[in-house]
DNA sequence: TTGTAGGCGTTATCAT
DNA sequence: ATGATAACGCCTACAA
């Protein structure tokens, strides 16, 4: 049995091929007008139960499906958000999606990723890229974003939606910071160190971001605060594995007397444990050392590793929470703060 | 000095409001017709030079931004690709995800990112919502999707577009598949391991996905080839770093005469190098050990874990070159295997 | 309860 | 080289 469907013909067998089939079409056989579809499609009311019961059930026998796009232009809204990384693949950005991603598709939301990259140029075309997009919201993953040049683009571009920065403070009247006390958890990991007796205690970063200056800020005042008379001692690496490895090294030989270290990441944290250990040092006893992120990391080293957590799982899902919310047209607090704290293990 | 557009007045000095701004908009104020705004626009030839540049200025001066979701339903594409992982938090699929963006980013396409879980019937929901959000090609990562029911679904929601599929195989005309060679990498890494006088082996790993089970047989066959009188080892942990632990430590308590194990990833074999240390044994004196992916985390142990490099990274360029060609108009092979090495390191 | 008509912003097909 | 006009598929007053 065959039908005609506008552009050809439909076989109406057991395994029909997707032709596109539009709301007209679906109309057409049930002998109504489109608008009548569209209600039942939308759930609306104002359509005879009966007349209800036959289209559904047209619908479903010829699978059709709503052409978003045709959607989006009439309702001015593409169900999309649009997310910013500067690069995928660091964990706890990709945690940090995958729960967005969970949560905004439980409500018929899409996610449109993107890597930027951390080049100004770059940002600021794919916050061009958003407003092409007609994205309902943006969410910008890290601190990275948290510069004069993306405020400006965001000013420029992306004013009539909201915006969400991850770990990061951008004052702007669309704009919800949801950040991490990163500052305040590092004073608490040298409060700790000293506590356990390391006085002489390190911190070192691979590259400077917003949020790692934060941190560096906070090994500073804990330095200040717990193990006073004894100087703050920061490191920059840069990043690469054998960069790091090197660097602890090194920081051991310019400094024999270190006996407590603080990494801006696990992983970095990890490979410093490595390089202590081929030394002949030992962890904790020689050295305690404790890393943040709090990530899968600190499972898988031995010792395994104290870290801090500065709940980027909550941090995360406050921010699909907050899209969410503010999506539906709740109002929420414009900044909010998580605090982190330390979870112990055996490098401590 | 204020300009009437449509809507609104919009403020012509320095930051000026982002109304929307469109191609009529620019017409009306050029005295052109909207083809003309639309032929420069999209770079099409028989425009006049002058009216050209004089339209050029125009939509500099007024920031225009075409509204990607009118052209869509115009041009019926999308110029987005839906990207379907089953967790984005596993790494190399991230890595994988990296690529493919940045390379169809070159091109004026976006991705749409869904996490499907493993379940068939998110996986369908999924390969719907792909459809109905009119992507121009899916790519499907991981050999989780090499399932009857994701092929079914393909059959029934995308036939119109190309789906690629990564790490698996699906027999349809519109899918190309593009696998690493695990099978025979798999099997590579026992003959390593029988050369260095291991053939008391062991294959570890988490759960079943059609690419485990390729490794499963490669290790069955490479144990037949190059162990010959030795029977094959085959231990399922189950996912999570204590099961993995124990199942390690079980398993040479079981049979304390192993001295090689291939671990299904890298991840899992850095747990089970840790699980070995702490019951007194070598690595490699004592067991040598393989882990799969060759990813950041061979690096990061002690020793330095050797591991076959699956190419996931050509795997997700060759994937990422294939879309774009196809989008093209490009024939290319529909099946493509991507052969893998093995990395040495120190713990073998 | 249902249908009609107009519009969302763009591109594409004809004329001119 | 340029312009009028009709789609694209859907939603939504407003009218019936």
């Amino acid at each position: 049995m065959y039908i005609y469907i506008k552009l050809g013909f439909i076989h109406l067998g057991a395994d029909r091929l997707p032709q596109k089939v539009t709301i007209y079409d679906i109309a057409k056989i049930a002998n109504v007008s489109p608008s009548t579809v569209s209600r039942v499609v939308n759930n609306q009311p104002n359509v005879k139960k009966s007349t209800r019961a036959r289209i559904i059930k047209l619908l479903e026998e010829y699978s059709y499906i709503p052409d978003e796009t045709a959607r989006s232009l009439v309702t001015q809204s593409s169900r999309m958000v649009g997310i910013l990384i500067s690069d995928i693949r660091t964990t706890h950005h990709t945690d940090g999606v995958f729960y967005l991603q969970r949560e905004l598709s439980k409500h018929g939301y899409s996610c449109l990723i993107y890597n930027t990259g951390s080049g100004d140029e770059e940002q600021l075309q794919y916050i061009q890229v958003l407003q092409q997009k007609k994205v309902d919201a943006a969410v910008l993953m890290g601190s990275v974003y948290q510069t004069e040049n993306v405020k400006r683009a965001l000013k420029k571009y992306l004013t009539d939606i909201p915006v969400f920065i991850c770990n990061g403070v951008i004052d702007l009247p669309n704009v919800f910071s949801i950040v991490a006390d990163e500052r305040g958890g590092v004073s608490e990991c040298v409060r700790l160190l000293s506590d356990k007796g390391r006085k002489n205690t390190a911190f070192i970063v691979n590259h400077y971001t917003p949020s790692n200056l934060l941190k560096r800020e906070g090994y500073e005042e804990g330095v200040a605060r717990w193990c006073s008379g004894n100087e703050p001692l920061v490191i920059e690496t840069g990043t690469g594995i054998p960069l790091i490895y090197q660097a602890t090294q090194e920081l051991m030989r310019s400094h024999p007397d270190t006996n407590g270290m603080i990494f801006s990441e696990d992983m970095l944290a990890v490979i410093g444990i490595r390089a202590l250990k081929e030394m002949g040092l030992r962890v904790p006893e020689d050295v305690a050392v404790i890393g943040i992120n709090n990530s899968s990391y600190t499972e898988m080293c031995t010792p395994t590793l104290t870290s801090l957590d500065n709940m980027l799982y909550d941090l995360s899902m406050t921010v699909a929470k907050d899209v969410y919310s503010v999506l539906q047209g709740e109002h929420i607090s414009r900044k909010v703060m998580i605090y982190s704290e330390i979870v112990e293990r055996q490098s401590t």
